[in-house]
RNA sequence: GCCCCCAUCGUCUAGUGGCCCAGGACGUGGCCCUCUCAAGGCCAAAACGAGGAUUCGAAUUCCUCUGGGGGCACCA
């Protein structure tokens, strides 16, 4: 379904203060498809207007954990474009003009107020029980008293001259028109007393002077939703469309994940945040599937996504407004199915760093031998060394205890090691079609389950109870080492 | 406190007046397959928050309530 022939410039405007964490990727995602799908463009604006809150290398971290992603922006601060700069700290003289505008206008004024005066008033209003908001102090100054005022060099702000009368009503794409009464919203602060501009003139500048179409960003905006609509009217541009995305709630669906709760899920496996999901086994297309969905479905049925597919049926029409609880246990689910449909090569291409991590020296050919194997097996791509790290080991070192067979004697289960080492011995080979018969004849002969006896070869050979399947595992290691560690686990058992 | 938004299984969701005694997926339980673990297959339990109204007919429209979420900075 397409839902705009018209091509799209949307923006992601992060601040650069934190990690990108999965609400931001999903509004970075959408607004990736929508350039895509319309052949339109998707822009990088970093919002750094409060430079107090700029945290060192956290512009660099957005872009990697964009890139790894694989959502590409075609305009931004590194790589430029037809309407920069892309960073609002650059742009502090293009705010200044238009909020000159709308001072001359009647629209905005200059406000002298200190913090300190408007912290009093702020809690006296409190004590009230009224909303905090602006007393109105210098709404009404005359523009000699301004221009005298600023020339002895009185600190000030310029605030936007909010209507006192009536309603304003905007249009949210999901939701519907808007109405708010005028006389709740405050005379916001449009430029700081150091002359940067705060988000909302801003971001309103940059929107116009940027072409965007489609403004997609959280509710979290809902609220200066129609602020932001009368700053466009009030310099006389049109609108964007607006997109206001449901917030992410904790997997309990109480309330918004805490800074704490964030950094606590990474104990279980998890985390929010996007730089961390690659060290957590999880795929960047698994990540892309799972967030799109949150949100936003395509049909009642149809859940692997690429990200191409995505790009061809994304359409904003099918956006859910309701606030959506993050579920990491389907986050496993997308991450196993997408592990599955890796072709061998890559599945090997994309396992070996978690093996180099753990310090196992691999190598190309093994690994794929292995992929096969392990494939279905793994939840993540961390799991792979602990599950075929074995492969890879000169030796190891089974638990005599998980040797031994329950139901037996310590002198049977020895018994039974040493039979199954000289038929393994007298094998030429131990491919899974060599050896396998004349292990499945030795348990019949000997009146035990199978699972007896290759669970017993099992932990002789991998050292683990829970491995990939034993025969196919064998044929990889091959005879000499298959002897070998069958061997001492026949000396382990008769010393027991 | 004030303002705004939202409301279908535990969770993610399909559903835009009759196709719905509500469909899919994750998870859960059972069965099958089976050398462990997975994967896969089959089956099951599980929801339209409440009350009004409109209508021949409402999960779908309207109102009220309730519940949940978000916001109320010289942050974004």
């Amino acid at each position: 379904m397409v839902s705009s022939s018209q091509p799209a410039r949307v923006r992601f405007a992060p601040s650069p203060t934190g990690h990108l964490h999965l609400g931001g990727a999903r509004t970075a995602l959408y607004d990736y498809l929508l350039a895509r799908q319309t052949g339109g463009q998707f822009i990088l604006r970093i919002e750094d207007s409060d430079r107090r809150r700029f945290v060192p290398g956290a512009e660099e971290e957005i872009y990697a954990s964009l890139r790894w992603l694989g959502i590409q922006w075609d305009e931004g601060p590194d790589v430029g474009g037809p309407y920069g700069p892309y960073r609002q700290s650059e742009r502090k003289e293009i705010y200044q003009k238009y909020a000159n505008e709308l001072i001359d206008s009647g629209q905005a004024f200059t406000c002298f107020c200190t913090p300190e005066r408007l912290e009093k008033v702020r809690n006296e209003q409190q004590k009230r029980k009224e909303p905090p908001h602006y007393d109105g102090t210098c709404r009404n100054l005359s523009a000699n008293e301004v221009s005298e005022r600023i020339a002895a060099g009185e600190q000030h702000v310029i605030r936007f001259k909010t209507p006192k009368e009536g309603t304003t009503t905007v249009t949210d794409l999901l939701r519907g028109d808007i109405t708010v009464e005028n006389r709740t919203l405050d005379d916001y602060i449009l430029v700081r007393s150091d002359g940067l501009a705060l988000y909302h003139l801003a971001a309103a500048v940059d929107d116009h002077l940027m072409n965007i179409t489609h403004v997609i960003r959280g509710s979290e905006w809902l609220p200066t939703f129609p602020l932001h609509g009368l700053i466009h009217r009030a310099l006389g541009w049109q609108e964007p469309e607006w997109v206001h995305l449901s917030v992410f709630l904790k997997p309990s669906g109480k309330g918004k994940m805490s800074k704490r709760e964030s950094a606590e899920l990474i104990k279980d496996g998890h985390s929010i945040f996007v730089k961390d999901l690659e060290g957590l086994g999880y795929l960047p297309e698994a990540v892309v599937n799972w967030i799109a969905l949150m949100g936003w479905s395509y049909d009642d049925h149809t859940e692997i996504f690429t990200l191409p597919d995505l790009v061809e049926k994304f359409s904003l029409d099918k956006l859910n407004p309701s606030p959506a609880a993050i579920n990491f246990t389907k986050f496993d689910h997308f991450n196993g199915l997408h592990i599955r449909a890796l072709p061998l090569n890559e599945l090997v291409r994309r396992m070996k760093p978690y093996f180099v991590e753990k310090g196992f020296q691999v190598d190309d050919a093994t690994l794929l031998k292995i992929a096969p194997i392990i494939q279905e097996r793994l939840q993540g791509m961390d799991d792979a060394p602990e599950l075929a790290g074995f492969f890879f080991k000169p030796d190891v070192n089974p638990d005599v205890a998980e040797l031994a067979i329950k139901d037996l004697t310590p002198a049977e289960s020895a018994d039974l090691a040493k039979k199954i080492l000289a038929i393994l011995e007298s094998l030429p080979d131990v491919k899974l079609e060599t050896a396998e018969p004349p292990m499945r004849k030795l348990v019949e002969q000997s009146g035990l389950k199978a699972g007896q006896v290759f669970g017993l070869m099992r932990i002789a050979i991998t050292a683990q109870r829970v491995s990939p399947p034993l025969f196919e595992s064998m044929e990889i290691i091959g005879k000499e080492k298959v002897v070998a560690r069958m061997r001492r686990a026949v000396e382990l058992l008769s010393a027991l």
